[in-house]
DNA sequence: CAATCAGTCAAGTTATTGATTGAATGATAA
DNA sequence: TTATCATTCAATCAATAACTTGACTGATTG
């Protein structure tokens, strides 16, 4: 090694090569919410299977997931660093310093919920003294691998159907996958045009999850994923 | 736009292959210093001009640089988005999960210097009460443009000579560029082996200056640079 | 033990990227 | 105005990356 700084910062960059594409962070989102198979992680972003498993492969090398085998699927997870922190600095850089980004966002998201989003802290308050309730519209089995303790789920298709479920006279806190995801805007927009009082909590589940925040009861994986 | 998520991924991902490339976060540690021309920084880290000037348009198009033009010369220097706290999670993590980065600085970094490096919040108790002093080792010009309110300037090549100048009743500590910039580590090693009571503060100029630390007095820039 | 299923590997194609060279700006100095 | 200096632009080439296709591997299931 002739010039040790010139190779961490080629170990730096290196990383950052693997955050550099698009595909990848989006399966590292979905890799986020708990332990998914190649083939489900391929149809969550639209990738071919081969595509997606080497997309994965590159994480994996790089220590963004980690992956064990489990029957005859691979089930792949966030790896143990800090990588939601990591990811989080890059989202708060893009939206300081990109107009794209605090465009999509505002184009696209604020036109669904121009009221802002409540934050962790303002969430437990809340719920500690019994003025709201929490709502997770992710998929049943994403809440299954785990969720914020106390929340309600109903996925976001299902919510039309179950209105019954929510509670008129207490305000309600919606939360998915993390800041990006459409899902907790959407709803929050349905609902509201319905005439509920719903916000939008500010991060996601795995978000909450990094924070070293409890999370609420998980189903033993191994049950989880060797049944089908 | 078809999908804004997955535009809002495509912009993420183009920030982090901006990151990917070791030329370029070289430069960006050399412009996080203060500012420097193209030259300058050309030189700093052995690229070719025209490498380097591409090098830098397209860490100012994505906003980690910014620069400014002063009579011939073009000067780059830090964007004003939070980079510092992005490459902080950057190497945060790297040192986590990647055994290469861990290798190399004890390889060679810990060769230097086995104590544990001084925190910032350690190194403003020990300044309160008078039991330590600071020692920045970076070349003057760098000293000029912005350092540690207190400290004294001895650039690496001339401790050898300005030795009286430290004291040998009271603890020192040296600060440069960075986390791994090479010249603390050297500065410590050298002072260490002639008896002198040294630690390394952990973080650099930069790290202090982007936590909103008060910074020493810094000369004119317009002066500083516009005069030759 | 064959058949099947989930994932990986290897090879090839196309598109991007990094570095070099030399010409073109744009500001100052003679 | 011309000459000079610092930087950028444009063209080029080699290296790398992303995606596809089809073959391969390893673990079940019949």
């Amino acid at each position: 090694m002739i010039n040790p700084k010139t190779e961490i910062f080629e170990q730096f960059a290196e990383l950052a090569r693997v955050l550099g594409q698009g595909n990848r962070l989006e399966l590292l989102e979905h890799a986020a919410q708990g332990e998914r198979s190649v083939e489900r992680l391929a149809q969550l972003t639209g990738l071919s299977l081969a595509n997606a498993s080497q997309h994965l492969q590159v994480l994996r090398r790089a220590g963004f997931v980690r992956s064990r085998r489990d029957g005859k699927r691979i089930l792949y997870q966030l790896g143990d660093g800090p990588v939601i922190e990591l990811l989080g600095a890059l989202r708060r850089y893009a939206e300081h310093s990109r107009a794209e980004v605090r465009g999509i966002v505002s184009d696209y998201f604020n036109r669904l919920d121009s009221l802002e989003p409540v934050s962790r802290e303002a969430l437990v308050k809340r719920l500690d003294d019994g003025s709201a309730m929490l709502l997770d519209v992710r998929p049943e089995d994403e809440f299954a691998l785990g969720h914020l303790p106390g929340a309600l789920n109903i996925p976001f298709a299902d919510l039309e159907r179950r209105l019954a479920e929510l509670p008129t006279d207490t305000q309600i806190v919606a939360y998915c996958r993390g800041p990006y995801c459409v899902l907790s805007f959407e709803a929050v927009a349905a609902l509201r045009a319905k005439g509920y009082d719903i916000k939008r909590l500010e991060d996601g589940f795995p978000e909450w999850k990094a924070a070293g925040l409890p999370t609420g009861p998980t189903i033993e994986r191994q049950q989880l994923t060797s049944r089908r």
